[in-house]
DNA sequence: ATACTTAGTGTATAAAGTACACTATATACC
DNA sequence: GGTATATAGTGTACTTTATACACTAAGTAT
């Protein structure tokens, strides 16, 4: 930041408060999954709501959010990815609050999750089947984080992590049929998936009436930052933003 | 945001300060810029930072960001996008400030600027001759805010936003060709821009030596939001996240 | 008339995406 | 052992998109 004229001084400015949310993905029997807290007094009291709280004054942002994450969840160390700041000024009716949305992914089969079945305020839904609407603006934020993980999916390896360590291709293939919500074909998954080479062998696999199915594992090199279904050398892995085509390329 | 257990009692938290940058890029001879702000006093006295400030209790988010350019620029109702939030607790010396960055495009041909060429503590510089290092961590907020107008340059109309009114199609390559960093190639070029069908004719040239310079206008249907180098149908309108390709696809 | 500049079109080839049929392999079950 | 069944692939033809580069067309200045 940098006031341009004006003279620093604290205490001359209201501040607002500040939260972070979060939107925890996870697939429970093939379908993907948020969890939401219901609420217990105003405002709100009765609606579900995402996961959050405030920032303390000395936390990094990434850092608020994984507490957060644990706090609910009991999981640490999971796929976490800042999506974007909402700010309406009436957002929250009991003051100013600005809400920095996080996504992250969770792996249901490998951390144990504190959040019991039975738990009636704390709940993992379907995200075709989540209550309407939530408190505050979070159908928006709900919105906003499955259009960011839909698109991730396409050019990252976004879908790793909400698999267990170890899956079948065709566990991989039903992933992204879930999160894309179409039909791939199964013989092109193959083909693009081995081609991209981010799977690793192992000498698993899991019987049952046919053939075995054969087990994977992906590929820890270069830090979960290889891409699936994208060739193009000069992607830049910043945060978020994807490059896509180069129109009408042509060597310099 | 959801505290979660703890009773609502805003006294009781410690606020950090939140301010909005703006990484404002313009074109000027062909070549894309971005202002930045001298600082006159600690921390960072005499280094250049992005034009920023507080954000005032009862304001939007997107509103700040629109003042400060305003205030700094003097220019209005210019291409305005979030970009991320920096919030790394050593990142202001003088207290916790966390700031939301954003983006704008303005068109240095039609918005006449309030920026003097003469001011010392106010200027444009070339992206690629920023002096380095910046104040705080503004190296990083630029990086960003050229990898996103980069990315988007491919999917979106954004290109139009930089450029005046009227425009050549030669101009509007040559635009592309500064951001992306490459040839394109001409015939190409113009087949592509034709078939998007984003242009509008207006019955103006520009004469010179050879034959006259056709201009044209951005089609301003559908609120810019409108795609160019991208037929896929599907790409959702969303902030900032990209819908790539499909791995695949077959239909249900 | 010629040079010069913008404004295109034509076309061959390569690369990627898609659909769908087909083969191969390892297990369970009878 | 044979058959059903599920996973695990391969083959291939076709379409779409991308790319390079040569070529034509048109309007103005000199």
């Amino acid at each position: 930041m940098s006031e341009t004229a004006t003279t620093y001084n604290p205490s001359r400015y209201e501040r607002p408060s500040v939260t972070v949310d979060v939107v925890i993905f996870t697939l429970r029997n093939r379908e993907l999954h948020l969890l939401l807290v219901k609420r217990s007094r105003w405002p709100f009291e009765g609606f579900w709501a995402l996961p959050g709280g405030f920032i303390e004054m000395h936390e990094d942002l990434d850092d608020a959010a994984r507490r957060e994450l644990e706090e609910e969840t009991g999981v640490r160390d999971v796929y976490l990815e800042q999506l974007y700041t909402f700010g309406e000024p009436k957002r929250d009716p009991r003051t100013r609050v600005i809400s920095i949305a996080y996504m992250a992914l969770i792996r249901a089969d490998v951390h144990q999750l504190r959040v019991s079945e039975e738990s009636t305020d704390v709940r993992w839904f379907p995200v075709r089947e989540l209550p309407q609407p939530l408190a505050f603006d979070h159908d928006q934020i709900t919105a906003y984080a499955l259009l960011r993980l839909r698109s991730k999916l396409e050019y990252t390896t976004l879908a790793f992590q909400l698999l267990p360590e170890v899956f079948s291709i065709l566990e991989l293939k039903d992933t992204y049929e879930q999160i894309l919500g179409e039909q791939l074909d199964k013989g092109n998954f193959y083909r693009k998936i081995k081609e991209a080479d981010v799977l690793e062998e192992t000498n698993l696999t899991r019987e049952g009436r046919g053939r075995p199915t054969r087990l994977w594992r992906f590929k820890p090199e270069r830090g979960d930052k290889q891409f699936v279904f994208r060739w193009r050398e000069d992607r830049s892995d910043d945060r978020d933003s994807a490059t896509l085509l180069t129109p009408t390329r042509k060597e310099n």
